[in-house]
RNA sequence: CGGGGCGUAGCGCAGCCUGGUAGCGCACCUGCCUUGGGCGCAGGGGGUCCGCGGUUCAAAUCCGCGCGCCCCGACCA
């Protein structure tokens, strides 16, 4: 294509509203503009590149031998409402009626309508298994749409469903799809991680998300760089770091002492001269309507995750002040587990064992010393916190790291949820009716583009994979109004079609800087550049990442690109 | 849902405090010039100053209400 036939409108400058690099590249680039909060329109190169990542999925996809589809994005509310969801999504869903006041939504997920179809159809173990996937918009009203395309409210996704007999069928739809995933991010050029991860309010068993590291992503995952270890910091368990001064030793009864003012845990460890691990901290929570006393050493956080999943609640809140005087009959700064009856006491498992330690008194501005958990009080122990920087490895012991990462995929196991919920049997070969064992995987198209945008950038612009760039290379004449360039470009850029490449022609009538410029900003791996050696029959070749610069005779110009190209797929 | 910021030409911003002709850079159009990293010169077009209401002889500017967008936190299949 011509340049100077397409819109691509460049910005010199930072728009106001972006503030991460891929935000700001994608908009000065010309590949977006923004609509609306969180919903972006795709231009002309976002849409190339896009259809490139879905094109890199669907041959994943279709190789694992899953059947694409598409469904409605429009959803009737009676087919959330046989699933439970209809309640549980809450104002992240978008909700309309239609002229006869009937409600529906936009689908924010598609497991409710595939498993309309499956039960509508499938009747037997034998046309087991089924693998479908679609790419498809999904609508979630994000309470905050930031950073571009990383979190929006209308977005494309592939996903993809399977339906098992049993859970060995399961784990090798879930393993096939482990690897797909693994295969497209790999050809799409990023580098990436496997975590384990939490299943959410999906449901289900197993979970891996597949990550990028990048400071633009929202999700902290802890990994294990001695023994590979790795989950999201929601799922992560650790080692706790030792404490930092022994437990007084000794059968010691709890004793109480006077500390005004004193409400964080740092006061009181000042105020002690004991460290915050000799501290016990008090949460109290709200699990599914019910207090609960969770109890964590003093430096440490409280996972809510993790404490739902322990007390089996779905939803978990910090109590109110008024709620916390009410049941403990202080404020928060001075709770403690000691004495308390009426409430459900859970303790991270970092406290068991540990003795004598400093405890809120349940009574304002006083504490306890000598609190020994098991004697002073009993509770349930649980896996509880947030692993820090600092812990160690669960299973090896080397130090825990914490990186920041974009979700590019997520793959589930969601079990009998859905076919349980909205009655999708089968007959199993002895014929007797059973539900279908399911699965569930998605991978976001556009953070596909944002994550390589974060991970191949420079001052100048985008260096984006070839796989994924909207073109691969780009002939530029210097000077266009040397007729001799112009030719010379023109039958590069077309042999470079004839190979196969995604060219453009840069045929603008502007000074060398803006091609150039412009190139380097939108990301176009492969630049020829067609200038003063022309006469000596010499053009460049530059590879965008890395701004390598060869020089090779014009008659095998394209055929160079087309070499580096298939190089870089291997 | 809590906290903060912003809204003036396509983009980036000044002007607002202290009311009186709406401005700068880039982009755009025309002509000349130039052609290896967002040239140069000359001329030109483009504004519901987010909206509504109020104060005032007079509002981009002061006051009130609303809307939108961004950031931090909460939340997040």
């Amino acid at each position: 294509m011509h340049w100077s036939k397409l819109f691509i409108p460049t910005l010199r400058e930072n728009p106001a509203e972006a503030e991460v690099v891929s935000h700001q590249l994608l908009l000065r680039a010309g590949y977006i503009r923004q609509l609306s909060a969180g919903i972006y329109s795709y231009l002309f190169l976002a849409q190339r590149s896009l259809r490139k990542i879905e094109q890199i999925v669907r041959e994943e996809m279709d190789a694992i031998g899953a059947q694409e589809m598409l469904l409605p994005a429009l959803h009737p509310a009676e087919l959330w409402q046989e699933s439970g969801r209809w309640g549980v999504m809450g104002d992240n869903m978008f909700r309309l009626k239609d002229r006869w006041g009937r409600d529906h939504c936009l689908g924010m997920t598609h497991e409710e309508v595939m498993t309309a179809i499956a039960r509508g159809e499938m009747r037997s173990y034998k046309q087991l298994p089924q693998l479908w996937y679609q790419i498809q918009n999904k609508f979630r009203d994000e309470p905050r749409p930031k950073s571009g395309l990383l979190r929006v409210r209308q977005f494309l996704m592939k996903d993809s469903y399977s339906f098992d007999i049993d859970a060995a069928g399961l784990d090798v739809s879930y393993q096939k799809h482990h690897r797909a995933y693994g295969r497209i991010f790999q050809r799409c050029g990023l580098d990436y991680i496997v975590v384990e991860a939490h299943s959410g309010a999906m449901g289900g068993s197993q979970s891996h998300e597949f990550m990028v590291v990048s400071d633009a992503g929202e999700d902290f995952v802890a990994i294990c760089k001695s023994c590979g270890y790795s989950a999201n910091l929601e799922k992560a368990v650790s080692r706790p770091s030792a404490p930092q001064a022994a437990d007084p030793v000794g059968n010691l009864t709890p004793e109480e002492f006077h500390t005004p003012g004193r409400k964080t845990i740092a006061d009181v460890a000042a105020f002690t001269n004991l460290p915050e691990t000799s501290q016990m901290k008090s949460l109290v929570m709200v699990a599914d309507g019910k207090g609960v006393l969770a109890l964590l050493r003093g430096d440490h956080q409280l996972s809510e995750t993790k404490f739902a999943s322990a007390v089996g609640a779905s939803e978990v809140r910090p109590a109110h002040p008024e709620e916390m005087r009410k049941w403990l009959g202080a404020d928060a700064g001075s709770l403690g587990p000691v004495g308390v009856n009426g409430l459900r006491v859970v303790a991270d498992c970092a406290l068991e064992g540990r003795r004598n330690m400093i405890a809120g008194a349940n009574r304002d501005d006083h504490h306890l010393r000598n609190v020994t958990p098991g004697e002073d009080f009993q509770a349930e122990f649980h896996d509880l916190r947030q692993a820090a920087v600092g812990d160690g490895c669960a299973t090896c012991g080397a130090p825990l790291d914490l990186r920041k990462t974009v979700e590019v995929g997520h793959i589930f196991k969601l079990g009998y949820k859905y076919s349980e919920s909205m009655g999708l049997r089968v007959l199993n070969a002895e014929g007797a009716e059973v539900p279908v064992i399911m699965g569930s995987y998605g991978i976001g198209i556009e953070r596909i583009l944002s994550a390589a945008v974060e991970q191949r950038h420079d001052a100048d612009g985008m260096a984006l994979p070839a796989a994924i760039a909207p073109f691969v290379v780009v002939v530029t004449p210097v000077n266009s109004g040397e007729p001799a360039q112009r030719r010379a470009a023109e039958e590069i850029y077309q042999t470079c079609l004839a190979l196969g490449l995604d060219a453009l022609l840069d045929d603008r009538d502007e000074r060398p800087g803006v091609k150039f410029k412009d190139a380097d900003l939108v990301g176009i791996p492969f630049r020829i550049t067609v200038g003063k050696k022309l006469a000596q029959g010499i053009v460049e070749l530059v590879e965008r990442h890395g701004k390598k610069l060869t020089e090779v005779p014009v008659a095998e110009a394209a055929a160079a690109v087309k070499s580096r190209v298939s190089e870089l797929a291997t």
